[in-house]
DNA sequence: CGATTGCGTTAGAGCGCTCCAAATCTTACG
DNA sequence: CGTAAGATTTGGAGCGCTCTAACGCAATCG
């Protein structure tokens, strides 16, 4: 910088100001600034800057699992918003584990981010308590009972509820749910099903799945054993759904004219024309620009007390679900 | 740092030394400084740590785009070797624009990174060039051609050469290639399926497609209509795969009883049950590793020479591909 | 027992930048 | 032409850390 305000003819503070690009400067400065730097290949170092503005205008985002499209787009949210506001993201990947993340959550600390943005964390909520104290923390796509942090969510008991409802005006009364075992969303998904089946007067079934391929092959096989095969399946989420359409055409089964399947997170895979899975979608992309919002509320506004949005999730109707065959 | 060195009763120097694992500190202060940031919740600023060592153990990744699994591998690949190593990764999404990657490589060198890892990058040549002159640089998964910087690159000729023989293998002499028009890799591919059919005395057919589903459709519909439907069908990618696969179901045609299908670059979507894709795989974790070794042979034992690597792919055989029908 | 060694510790300069207050230069006006 | 009000510019302190050189001290040695 020296050299730049030097070869300029300027004094370093006047650099500083041009590369800031503050209104005050006159344009003949201004030109003379950005050609020396342009000439010396001068770049700002942002660890400098960061230190003497004790801000960085950056913010830490740590995703649970890069392999996963589901969250590609949420990181596309956040980015387009931050952009708007000026602020720098900078990703870590939690690759599916806690003590990943909570190493992430370190570093970005260590770094001066000046808010977190935890993408379907695996933490457990201690961690991120402890997170949401030192900076202000968005917890996306997650449980909401983190006291101090701040989460946007979808309603999955609606989710779960539409895929239902959807099934029934196709005329299904036997509908069968694969769950998601131990993961985060399972609970919700599961109770919404069965709320929505009994409002319906239908009796519901829940089998244990999981959260891939084999779960749901598992699960199919046990109903093709016990000889009851539904006309429906909801599943947990696409890749089970994408699990049970292999698995069923295995058994000789075809979908959708002998069972109707939904899947849950309209993924990638459900838009392949090859798989076209009806399947419960969830607002993404606006997921992550009110992560954006929320956090900058309490940067910028200092907000203090949490907030909690829950959107609602709407359904994708694609060419795995039919009317039942007629009896 | 201050408050942490009196609070412990020594130097700042002192605690300096301890926050970096220093061995020349006796146990007994060791705990004490320990003791007082824990109680403090001091964490060290790493701007300021960066700033005073002139240099950052950052390694700053662009990738071309957080939606495509493809790269999520590399990621992977990428983050394993760099954490033995003790450096940090920022990642930034390119977000498939080149203009986007410019912005990210310029965020990342007034990050001091010390050295930039281009994940299928859309940067032109010029750009890369550019960036290499100032800090190590080395580009997985691209052209090679890049003068300065070092490059990962898997054999795509290779690649092609291999989805051919075991077509023919299998018996296929009537074998069309749907190449990936202006994409980076398609020319190598298309060019290794041509060489690839002489060299066996069978004439190539390759068809204009692209990247996505509905090239694939587009193709196809064109042979359909042409009336000369091939017995296989290469595709550019696992994607343009996924659309022959809908697009031939569509026209009453059985994969792979009527037509056998070939993928490339093993993704996620190929491996799924329902799809099942025959499809040439890249070695994507070891790319990333390479990156990082190469990368850190120009960091720490100050290579000049520029590397380029090429691996070879192999052939992930599954369900899309079988014997032609017997005419 | 004084001199030497070496370990653990520390003061203080300096990393590249921004910010403040103060200095300088313009301009407009009486 | 002098001067006040603005508009620009600048010196210098300070951000939180590491690093070098030097210091104090106990152990070791001839």
């Amino acid at each position: 910088m020296e050299t730049v305000a030097e070869r300029a003819g300027v004094s370093r503070a006047l650099v500083s100001l041009v590369m800031n690009n503050s209104s005050k400067v006159s344009e003949a400065k201004r030109q003379a600034v950005l050609h020396a730097a342009e000439q010396l290949g001068y770049r700002p170092n942002l660890h400098a800057r960061n230190l003497a503005q004790a801000r960085t205008k950056t913010l830490g985002m740590i995703i649970n699992d890069i392999h996963n499209p589901f969250f590609a787009e949420v990181v596309y949210g956040v980015e387009a918003a931050a952009d708007d506001y000026g602020f720098d993201v900078l990703i870590l990947n939690g690759g599916r584990d806690a003590e990943r993340e909570r190493r992430a959550v370190e570093t970005h600390l260590q770094f001066q981010v000046e808010a977190l943005i935890l993408v379907g964390p695996k933490l457990d909520n201690d961690d991120i308590v402890r997170a949401s104290a030192v900076v202000p923390t968005v917890v996306v796509a997650s449980g909401r009972d983190n006291p101090g942090a701040d989460t946007i969510t979808t309603d999955d008991e609606r989710g779960a509820a539409l895929a239902v409802q959807h099934l029934v005006q196709l005329g299904h009364t036997d509908i069968v749910h694969i769950d998601g075992a131990a993961n985060i969303s399972s609970r919700a998904r599961s109770h919404g099903y069965e709320k929505a089946m009994r409002s319906l007067g239908l009796e519901p079934r829940t089998l244990r799945g999981g959260d891939d391929e084999a779960d749901a092959e598992a699960a199919i096989v046990n109903l093709a054993e016990t000889d009851s095969m539904p006309t429906a399946i909801f599943a947990f989420n696409d890749l089970v759904a994408a699990g049970a359409l292999s698995t069923l055409e295995a058994a000789g089964l075809r979908v959708p004219d002998d069972v109707s399947v939904v899947g849950y997170d309209n993924t990638f895979i459900a838009e392949l024309n090859h798989m076209s899975l009806t399947t419960v979608n969830q607002p993404r992309h606006q997921m992550g620009q009110l992560a954006i919002r929320t956090v900058l509320e309490r940067i910028e506004d200092d907000r203090t007390e949490p907030t909690h949005i829950d959107l609602a999730p709407t359904l994708s109707v694609r060419r795995s679900t039919a009317p039942p065959r007629k009896a």
